[in-house]
This record gives structure tokens, C-alpha cells and sequence, in this order.
DNA sequence: ATTATATGTTAACACTGTTAATATAACCCT
DNA sequence: AGGGTTATATTAACAGTGTTAACATATAAT
């Protein structure tokens, strides 16, 4: 292996470590109190030297929230596969969904409320490989997996798709961000909420 | 009237004056860019004078928010009076909700996403008068008149009730902020929404 | 007329993301 | 091995944020 090389492959590691503290960060201090500054402090460095790292705060953000997405995309990827009927995964897949942004609310913040400018045009999401594209499509085919099957109305997939991934995201974001209302319980909340989704566009 | 009240009435109309200014400029610059002080120079008072009207920051917007609340519930309060079917009382509450998030994109932001922790607790909530708790109870009342009517499935109503809430607004802040992503046209894809969550929890 | 209060301003504090200028260390090549 | 180049990290600074303390002035009460 070549210096250049190696340098280079020293640089992504150090990148590495930068990400994994400011996501480790970032889960215990919150979205809204995740600062350069703060975070520069904790990882001993001065602020400027991230920013050799990564071009400036979104793109940090956005690194962060590709790492969520990769997680994502595995499970869905095993719901996939261990599931034979295409229904109980996608019921699985909506509750695992919700499972993990209970679970994991700054997380989940960065994985959908980043500004996602980043992808700049809707048309490029698709063109260019995300982990976050590759997540909306494992599910999109988990949904297509249930029209196919007979199981779900034969309409749009990605109309369909859509409508879970929204409906979900409501849940998660209304509980996460709107803590002052009185929701009811998380868990009877999430399960009325999926069988109603289900019900709703069944055959 | 007293001199005393007249000054009251004096100042209470400033913070109206104030409250209409904010939320102009709030609804043409976006709540992200919207800054204490670039709208003190707008309306051409020093940062410091707000202060003596408006807590903070946060009680600027929650005002903002209630003005919204304000005209959601007279909305919600004509539909209901006016639409004979309650079924179609609630549909169309759901339809305009979602024209109101697409057209005012900064006020629904505000609507729902300022730290409502102004409220404090969620039981303080349901207590304490507020238009946002006003029109969530007239919503609530639109699912009711559903359920009664033999329309919806009989169940707690304040599940049903934020499921649909939770599913719209779902919907409206994934288009209005996850804008990078290619997302269905908005008309098709809030139909199928409202259609699915009727047939869902439909008798 | 003098005291008290209400209203508004300036200056400052403690933050934020980000960049320009600069120092130091590491590497490359002759 | 030494001089030049590049990579890395730092300090200082810019422009912005919400908010408060200290201060001035106009108005009302006594």
C-alpha cells in the first residue's frame, strides 16, 4: 500500500471516530443541544479541526443520520427474509419502526428532521445511493411483497409506501416533539394505530 | 374606565400589534430565520423592548400558535355545525387539515413545533384553557359524533381521535420538511390517506 | 414639585456555526 | 540530510443568536 494510500485510509478512520463520538454525543445530549463547539471540547480537538473532517455541521449530521439508516436497512432486510408471510413482516417492520424511535428519539430526530437539502433535488434521492434510499426501498418492497401476495389493494406502491411511512413518522414525531399533550399510551396508541393501517388498505 | 385599566388596555393592544407583526414576518421568512432581533429592526424597537411584552421567545410563538389554534377551531366548529353526515364532518375536518399544513407551511410548523413545554405538564394541558386544547376536544367531539352515529368503530375515542391526528400530521410534516425526498403528488397521496384511515376504523 | 413607575434603549454576556490566518508536523524529492 | 511542499491542527475573528443588567426618559401619583 502506497503513503498516499494509507494516509488517506488513516484520515477516513479518524473520520470514523470523529462520527462515532458526536452520534454517541448527539443520542446523549439531544438534537437541539448537540453543538460543533461542545462537541469539538468533548472529543479534545479544537472546533476548525472537524471541519477538515466534514464540510460543516449538516454533513455531520447527515454522516450520523446514514449510520441510522444503515441499521435500519439491516433489520428490514432480516424482517424480509425471516418473514414468509409478507404481512407479518410489514406489521413487524411498522412496529420495529416504532420500537426504535421510542427507544431512540434523538436518533430518530436526526434521521428525519436533518436538512436533508443535502440530496439537494428529490429527483437526485433517487439516483444517488443513501442508505436512506436503499432503506425507503427495502420497505417499498416489503409493501410490494403484500400487493403482490394478494394481501394488500393493488394500487400505487409507492403511494402506499408512502402512506405507512407517514403515518408511523406522525406517531413518532407527535410523541417525541409534542411532549406537553397528554397522548395516551404508547403502546395501545402504536398497535390501533398499525391494525387501523392495515385494515385500511387491505384487500 | 380608570387610567389604570386604560394603560393595560394601552399595552395589551401593543402586544397585539407586536403578536400581528411577529407572525407576518414569521409566515414570510420561515420559522427557522425568523430572529428576535431582525424583527425588533422590522417593526423598529430594540430587541430588549419584546421583552417587556413577550416572556421570551418561546411565549412569542406559543401566542403566534394559539392565533393559529384560534382560527383551526373556528373552522372545526363550522364544519361540524354545518355537515349533516358526521362521517363527512370528519373527513372533510381531515381534508382541510392537510390544505391548511400544504398553504401555510410556516404556521403549521409553529403549530406543532415549538417547545410546548410552555404547557409544562401533560395533565396541566387538559386543564389549563387553551386553543390548542379547544380544538383538539372539537376534533375529538367530530370522532365522537362518528362513533355514536354507528360510523366508526367503538373504541376509546382519544386513540381514534389521535390516530387520525397523529397520521395527518404525519403527513404534513414529512412533505413540508423531508423535502428532498421525492414524495408522491399531494393531492393523490392525501386522498389515499384519508380514505385508508376512514376504511381502517370504519364499522 | 417630587417621587414612583412604566417604557424604552444601549451595552454586555454567553452562546452558536463558520472562516481566515497562522503555526507545526509530516512527507517528498533532489 | 536539507529544502520545499503539503497535511493537520490551532488561535483569532466574524457574524449571528437569545437574553439580561444597567441606565435614561417620559408619564402618572402623591
Amino acid at each position: 500500500m502506497g503513503i498516499k494510500e494509507k494516509r488517506a485510509h488513516y484520515k477516513e478512520e479518524f473520520r470514523r471516530e470523529i462520527l462515532n463520538a458526536a452520534r454517541e454525543l448527539f443520542i446523549k445530549e439531544g438534537c437541539e443541544k448537540f453543538s460543533m463547539r461542545k462537541f469539538a471540547d468533548k472529543i479534545g480537538y479544537s472546533p476548525t479541526t472537524i471541519y477538515l473532517y466534514f464540510k460543516n455541521k449538516d454533513e455531520l449530521l447527515l454522516a450520523i443520520c446514514e449510520e441510522v439508516s444503515e441499521e435500519f436497512l439491516t433489520n428490514l432486510r432480516h424482517i424480509r427474509a425471516s418473514q414468509s408471510n409478507p404481512l407479518d413482516a410489514l406489521r413487524q417492520a411498522l412496529l420495529d419502526f416504532i420500537d426504535f424511535g421510542f427507544e431512540n428519539p434523538n436518533e430518530y430526530k436526526v434521521f428525519f428532521f436533518t436538512r436533508l437539502n443535502v440530496y439537494s433535488a428529490p429527483k437526485e434521492f433517487m439516483e444517488k445511493k443513501s442508505m436512506r434510499r436503499d432503506s425507503y426501498l427495502e420497505f417499498r418492497a416489503i409493501v410490494e411483497d403484500c400487493v403482490e401476495a394478494g394481501k394488500l389493494r393493488r394500487m400505487d406502491i409507492d403511494i402506499l409506501t408512502q402512506v405507512f411511512a407517514i403515518s408511523i413518522h406522525g406517531l413518532l414525531s407527535m410523541t417525541i416533539y409534542n411532549i406537553s399533550f397528554p397522548w395516551a399510551e404508547r403502546q395501545v396508541l402504536s398497535v390501533a394505530l398499525v391494525d387501523g393501517l392495515l385494515r385500511g388498505y387491505r384487500t
